[in-house]
DNA sequence: CTCCGTGCAAATACTTTGCAAAGCG
DNA sequence: CGCTTTGCAAAGTATTTGCACGGAG
């Protein structure tokens, strides 16, 4: 059997949402983004798509903020910042793991790392800004 | 009014449980631990006082691991390490952010940043070895 | 026909909350 | 007494799941 990807046309449209925005957005938000387009979509089938993208690395899992998991489409190593004020959370291309530093890490705790989750807080441009 | 710090017995107990361990324990570990001991314990009293010591910075949060929040008493800077074979949490003292590195941070994008939460995940020492 | 994807609603999991009662100084 | 903390149960929120239907090859 060739390779399908993008099945669906559901499917596809949830890809392309995550992939058309940098705002790390939650299923909620793919959800209002898309039924305007799919008036029989379904939460359940943002869920279980989301989820299924991060199971296939075609997205990462930002991580739980205020009780809501967020997405990204953008898998390449990257940080993220959240705005405490705003909730907006932004990129951080900085890096700060190199090779050399994870692999010291393996060594000195004797674990295997295989994938890091880095969240700053604080206060966002707009709204420093804005105070 | 003088201070009153540990007020309750239950508080006190909670605070000494969170303190008592190194595993980063979520709500329903706490409760199960002190249940023996506090026949009457509710869990909602635990997730309050969970949430009290950190907005009194008394604890801080790890982190939602596989849809719970999980609680550490060691408010020092630090990392955290997950693992995803048996779920264990562990301590990576190593310090990745100097105080310049957050500066650059702040300027580089015109942010504040407050605090930071990173999770390495991967496979611990004990997991490997059973491997 | 056979899969796979989906809608829908119910179920689940975790956490928060309202309120009356109990605790503490 | 006055304020804080708690138990309990109900509510709230986010996410997952079972099942029957529908579409694609």
């Amino acid at each position: 059997m060739a390779v399908r990807e993008n099945y669906s046309r559901k499917r596809n449209a949830i890809y392309q949402a995550i992939c058309s925005t940098k705002s790390h957005p939650n299923a909620e938000w793919v959800y209002e983004q898309l039924k305007p387009q799919f008036r029989d979509l379904s939460l359940g089938t943002v869920y279980r798509n989301l989820k299924k993208f991060c199971e296939d690395g075609k997205a990462i899992s930002v991580g739980v903020i205020n009780g809501q998991e967020h997405f990204d489409a953008d898998t390449t190593p990257h940080s993220h910042f959240v705005c405490d004020r705003c909730q907006s959370i932004s990129d951080i291309y900085k890096p700060f793991f190199s090779e050399e530093l994870l692999k010291s890490l393996n060594e000195e705790y004797g674990v295997s790392v295989t994938s890091n989750e880095v969240l700053f807080h604080g206060v966002c441009k707009e709204c420093l800004e804005r105070e």
